[in-house]
DNA sequence: ATAAAACCAGACTAAAAAGGTAGGGTATTT
DNA sequence: AAATACCCTACCTTTTTAGTCTGGTTTTAT
């Protein structure tokens, strides 16, 4: 049970994104540069990024990546939730139900599903940047 | 992200333990058939539970599996942390460190590891039981 | 004693997921 | 119209997961 690299550099990207928010949009490729990613893999991150609602792209020569809303209204659970293939503790955590008759873990896996995005849903990425900012200078 | 079935075996084998907990070990050939895990596998998982001392063993005849300790010691952190390979973030999550030094995820990483592990500490195995009671009957 | 029950260990394998690459297509600006 | 930059699909490789198989060793009941 570990986040994924997707996550990560996703949740990296939307960072960097976040730093800037002049309204000018980033470059994948300055993005990727950023991040020590390669272009066709962060592209990839960054589309489901996009089908999630939670970056604009604009086309063309001075075209990019900006964030679809305020820092402030992005949270990591968004983020997460987005980008891992399922941020939850089994098939049953969603619904705390499952197929399974012999099963005892449906409660629980439940309860804690509900707390983690709790906790992932009181962070947004504004409060991220003070947070780094504070280690990184 | 998700939990693997070795945690949800093992969860729902430590469930059945607690049930009992009268003083008689619980064959493996049980817990195999109440969790309807084949006995190969269920075997494995209970080894790691064993190694990270959260179950018993008896060998012989009339052997089988105990809990370690009361179901109101041990804690569901305790055991999916022992079956799952990581039950975290990201390398840098545990220490907040890492070694990228474009990597601005390592606070957050830190504080949702901790939160998330509080979470899983704060529920017992006999809560769990109290808990499933209430919907299996 | 000894057979059976039960745990123990480690190698092996198939399936699934993660991680990443390649290459061509489409839109926009200069 | 050429360059830039996003868009999309398919593919491949590596790692992890999930399990099986085989052959032990220990203990108990008879």
């Amino acid at each position: 049970m570990k986040i994924s690299t997707k996550g990560r550099y996703g949740l990296n990207a939307m960072y960097y994104l976040a730093l800037k928010n002049d309204g000018e949009p980033m470059s994948l490729r300055e993005l990727a540069d950023k991040t020590s990613v390669t272009q066709p893999y962060l592209e990839k991150v960054l589309g489901i990024l996009r089908r999630h609602k939670l970056v604009n792209t604009t086309r063309g020569v001075m075209g990019g990546y900006t964030l679809a809303k305020s820092p402030c209204d992005i949270t990591i659970g968004q983020i997460l939730r987005s980008l891992e293939s399922d941020l939850v503790f089994s098939d049953c955590a969603k619904t705390g139900k499952c197929g399974n008759p012999k099963c005892r873990n449906k409660s629980i896996f439940k309860i804690i599903y509900d707390k983690l995005n709790t906790v992932l849903d009181e962070i947004t990425l504004q409060q991220m940047i003070e947070n780094e900012g504070e280690i990184n200078g």
